[in-house]
RNA sequence: CGGGAUGUAGCUCAGCUUGGCUAGAGCGCUACGUUCGGGACGUAGAGGCCGCAGGUUCAAAUCCUGUCAUCCCGACCA
């Protein structure tokens, strides 16, 4: 492609709208256009880099033994009722009604398929005898986000791979989930992108039924728990901690905790500043409900609960913060004065908290704590349980080491299904004894935009983009430094004919610009291999060949110039 | 949805506090000339409903009210 003949709108300062580097370079170099807060125009340049790396999602879900298909993003919102998930989703769901001739018609845009592909299913199978199988589709998805930013990182429109296997066994399931898996670490592998598989909440079927897949980035929207050590990595939710149950004995002759006034202080920070204590000497009181019943979560205060380990460790199916008529209840005391001692209801312990000597509590009054505490004295610690969002420097629950955490941007999420949805879409199947059972499903999402935004924001310079060579818009960009010197561009016209008859994506700057004008832009656009021919080259009979990433070029014979691009790009592949 | 910020040329921004000439700069764009290996220079130009609506005033980019949009922090994110 010659630049003169494509539309590339490269920008030389910053859009004052854009603040992480992908949103910025993807700007700059004329990648993509903002419509609206959340929704982007993909540019020739983009769009040819979303198409790459669809390409490569295709190409290994088929390998895995996917099946491509395509759903309506336009849905009737029936279907979302019967599952459920019109209430689940809640605003996220664009959900609108129109006029046809004189009924009135409810539709909603697709989030995700599960639905729709539940209710194909459910039609056409009927026997162990047609599974498993895993189908996907690659379409734009729409979730009214309440808040889109960082350009094309979270956006209400966007392009996603979607999979759902079914499967008539828990083998069946798990077979697909692990073809998903490593479908998904060797797609990433192509894009060039440096990833971390990390176990994530997996809902109602436990164990290891759910992975995200996060690429590391300082402006990424989710923390990632990970060992150094071992391989251990979880997002926050889901992250363990190696800590392990700490039980003190009662004190002896302790002296009783005294009352100290705190009027109007009922945050940890009011508090600490008011009565200059650090916050680790503070013992944190929430309560929570669970299963509609008030149970108090006590914590070193500073540290935050994690609802996934408080539910597992009340057993209750449904958590939620309490409101102020339950506190009031339990506590004698608005928000902010909760405490162990005397509370009016049960309570469970976090381990760190038994290590605290002695701590501050809240009083359960108004305007009032409790200081000189005794974890096991003054209040009674039958048992503790890991009740906290993992931090740096928490033992690993495999091994020896100490957990890291890191920011990331969730590109992948692989997920056990089980029969949420085949049992609410009555999707099912017979075995082989005539019994009938739900079909048990699996599902499967990659964002493709989000991916082509997370490699810029992982693969730059100070100067531009660095495309990896799989996912570059082209593979090659060819400047002659004088468009309008004839020996100039014979070469170079010789050289793009060649490397495009060879099947290699080459992108010409055949503008009359100055030399240093083209090299910036080049810079920018990032494109892997860049070849210049100009006259100080040709009375030497060479161009220059360079990778966009290194800062060494290589003079190479004009005969010689396909053959050594081509092989540079075999290697790099 | 709570908090904060910003809307002036295609882009980046000045002007607004203290109302008053024809609303400015740099970059970009057009024409001509000189240049030509890392975002050249000169000359001459084009380009604005100062986000929108209402109000105050003899007079509003500037003050007031409302509204819309965008960005940031937080909450939310099957």
């Amino acid at each position: 492609m010659r630049w003169s003949q494509t539309f590339i709108p490269t920008m030389k300062e910053v859009p004052s709208e854009a603040e992480v580097p992908s949103h910025q370079l993807m700007l700059r170099a004329g990648l993509i256009r903002q419509l609206m807060a959340g929704a982007y125009t993909y540019l020739p340049l983009g769009y040819r880099s979303v198409r790459k790396v669809s390409e490569i999602v295709r190409e290994e879900m088929d390998r895995a033994g996917a099946i491509e298909l395509f759903m309506p993003a336009l849905q009737p919102i029936e279907i979302f009722e019967r599952t459920g998930r019109k209430e689940a989703f809640g605003n996220v769901l664009f959900n609108f009604e129109v006029k046809r001739g004189d009924r009135k018609l409810h539709f909603a845009l697709g989030p995700t398929h599960e639905e729709v592909i539940t209710d194909l299913m459910a039609k056409h199978i009927s026997s162990y005898r047609q599974l498993p199988v895993t189908l996907y589709q690659i379409q734009t998805k729409f979730r009214n986000e309440e808040r889109p930013r960082f350009g094309v990182l979270r956006t209400s429109e966007f392009i996603m791979k979607d999979a759902y296997s079914f499967g008539s066994s828990l083998e069946q399931l798990n077979a697909a989930y692990d073809a998903m898996y490593n479908a998904y670490c060797r797609i990433f592998e192509r894009c060039g992108l440096k990833y971390l598989p990390v176990e994530a909440e997996s809902g109602p079927i436990g164990g290891d039924a759910s992975h995200e897949f996060m690429v590391p980035a300082s402006n990424g929207e989710d923390f990632v728990v990970h060992c150094p050590t071992c391989s251990y990595a979880a997002n926050q939710e889901r992250a363990e901690t190696g800590r392990t149950a700490t039980l003190v004995d009662p004190v002896q002759a302790a002296a009783a905790p005294v009352t100290v006034p705190t009027p109007n202080a009922g945050s940890i920070e009011q508090v600490s500043r008011l009565l200059k204590a650090d916050p680790q000497s503070f013992i944190k009181t929430l309560i929570y409900k669970a299963d509609g019943k008030p149970v108090a979560v006590l914590l070193r205060g500073d540290h935050s609960a994690n609802e996934g380990k408080v539910r597992r460790a009340t057993g209750a199916a449904s958590v939620e913060l309490a409101d102020e008529a339950t506190i009031l209840k339990v506590t004698n005391a608005p928000t902010g004065f909760a405490g162990p001692i005397g509370l009016l209801c049960p309570y469970v312990v976090d381990h760190d908290v038994a290590k605290i000597p002695v701590g501050i509590v809240g009083a359960n009054a108004k305007d009032a704590h409790l200081t000189g505490v005794i974890p096991g004295t003054h209040f009674e610690i039958p048992r503790t349980f890991d009740l906290r969002n993992a931090e740096t420097g928490d033992p690993c629950p495999k091994c020896a080491g100490a957990l890291q955490m890191v920011h990331g941007i969730e590109v992948g999420h692989v997920f056990k299904l089980g029969t949420k949805y085949s049992v609410s879409m009555d999707a099912r199947f017979v075995d082989a004894q005539e019994q009938s059972h739900p079909i048990i499903m699996g599902c499967y999402g990659i964002g493709v935009t989000r991916v082509v935004a997370s490699i810029v924001e992982t693969c730059h310079d100070a100067n531009g983009i660095i495309w990896p060579v799989n996912v570059a818009p082209y593979t090659v960009q060819i400047i002659p430094l004088n468009v309008t010197d004839t020996e100039v561009m014979n070469v170079t016209n010789k050289i793009y004919g060649e490397l495009t008859a060879a099947g290699i994506d080459v992108l010409m700057d055949d503008r009359d610009q100055r030399p240093g004008f083209k090299f910036k832009d080049a810079d920018l656009i990032g494109i892997p291999l860049r070849i210049t021919v100009g006259g100080k080259g040709l009375a030497e009979g060479i161009t220059e060949v360079k990778w966009r990433a290194s800062a060494d070029t290589h003079k190479v014979s004009i005969a010689e110039t396909v053959g050594f691009v081509k092989n540079l790009i075999d290697q790099a592949r």
